[in-house]
DNA sequence: GCCCGATATTTGTTATAACAAATTACAAAC
DNA sequence: GTTTGTAATTTGTTATAACAAATATCGGGC
């Protein structure tokens, strides 16, 4: 490690600025990583147990980095401790799928508005992302479509340039992610033009006000196909 | 399972309900806890260090349950991580303060239109908190008003009854406690009708979008004060 | 006075062990 | 076959120890 480390002091060197990414990332922050992904890419059922210990065996490391990566992905409310406190993959009430429904109206919303700043090359590569989904349409990949679309949404939040507001959506998609799967149960929606299509083309006119309202459009309409998949709310 | 412990087999018992009330509370939540409310009462200082080792002896905890403690605020960017690794309490930058703002704009203003609904009570509730804060300012009690106004914000949220965004916006507040206490530093603002008022009002009489309005306000013309405690945004 | 370098301490990280509570496994009794 | 009671296992929680890296302390040289 002879020249990269951020907290060596200043040596009279010149570095170039590639040595620089030695990135040191702890066990517990390396298995958040990976189950994170695994939750929003839905390898994770909903009421699947993580148990601590054959946790900690799989990913052969002990059980404090575990269990800390285990309840940092609680705390996000990712994951859920069931009454014994064991750590489960929670399934989703309905009220918590609306609720979740609109804060994303409201924050994609304003990051898409946020996002008609955006270089030309960015709002390509976002095009570039829905070609693929209606590629991934004709050719029935819904796994790769549902993947595809999370994609879209969260490229599209990064380019609002808002960082809080893109954890917080993250965080979302998320916690949708145990039934994300079932995004295309109720089929391929034909809507002309497509909401995502909107956006884009919003974006390239700078038309912030339509950015926002096709953002809307794409929430309130797409997504039904989850309602099966959450279980009813306590008491509603 | 008639009353008692949701674990517990069913016997031929019954229970009175008011045996439930017996709360675990695992040594690390605790810690969490008093923390987050010593946080968002602006009781610890921006770049304070908080050392695992000497945290866990004033806390009379061992240092796992510390630990957990703290990075679980540092997951929710309650605190931070410096280049050593140590937790610090951190100084919000101008660029996220601005940002927080416009989030809470959107997701309060959601929350007091949703409020509408509630019943009488509870808006008087809130107009209790209101008349406190302006017998604070009153007589000059700021660190009081503070605490009240940061009250005022949550309770309304608290109304809009959607868990998930409360606990977003509560998260956002946690990461201004801080700098909270400098609210009142360029003055008390003497705007006529105060915003808060306006709020309660336009709940009385059930008008969402004035009640929305009227947060956007309280949140635009409101903290100035803070922004001399915000250090510059990186290249801003 | 200031700077340098070796030692001692403290830091964050991870592993392991001890503990109680809960769950499971299993065998005996009905 | 079902139930019941006991033992064995597994669970989450907490404490403690070992490790390397970073930091602080302190003395000597200029």
């Amino acid at each position: 490690m002879s020249s990269a480390s951020a907290s060596e002091p200043q040596t009279g060197e010149i570095m170039p600025d590639w040595v620089r990414p030695i990135v040191k990332e702890s066990l517990s922050e390396r298995a958040y990583r990976e189950l994170r992904v695994a939750l929003m890419r839905g390898q994770l059922r909903p009421d699947t147990r993580l148990r601590l210990r054959p946790m900690s065996a799989r990913f052969g490391i002990s059980a404090t980095p575990m269990r800390e990566a285990l309840l940092r992905l609680v705390s996000e409310k990712a994951l859920a401790l069931d009454a014994r406190g064991s750590v489960v993959v929670p399934r989703l009430a309905l009220d918590q799928l609306l609720e979740i429904r609109a804060i994303r109206t409201d924050l994609e919303g304003r990051a898409a508005a946020a996002a008609i700043a955006s270089p030309a090359g960015e709002i390509d590569a976002l095009e570039a992302i829905h070609v693929q989904i209606s590629q991934c349409h004709a050719s029935r990949d819904f796994a790769q479509a549902v993947n595809l679309n999370t994609e879209f949404h969260l490229s599209l939040c990064r380019l609002g340039r808002m960082p809080i507001l893109y954890e917080i959506v993250e965080l979302l998609w998320v916690r949708c992610g145990p039934i994300l799967s079932h995004l295309y149960d109720d089929g391929v929606p034909d809507w002309e033009p497509h909401p995502h299509r909107r956006i884009i083309d919003a974006l390239r006119r700078g038309d912030s006000d339509t950015a926002r309202d096709a953002v809307r459009e794409d929430i309130e309409r797409g997504g039904s196909g989850l309602f099966a998949h959450v279980r009813p709310s306590p008491a509603g």
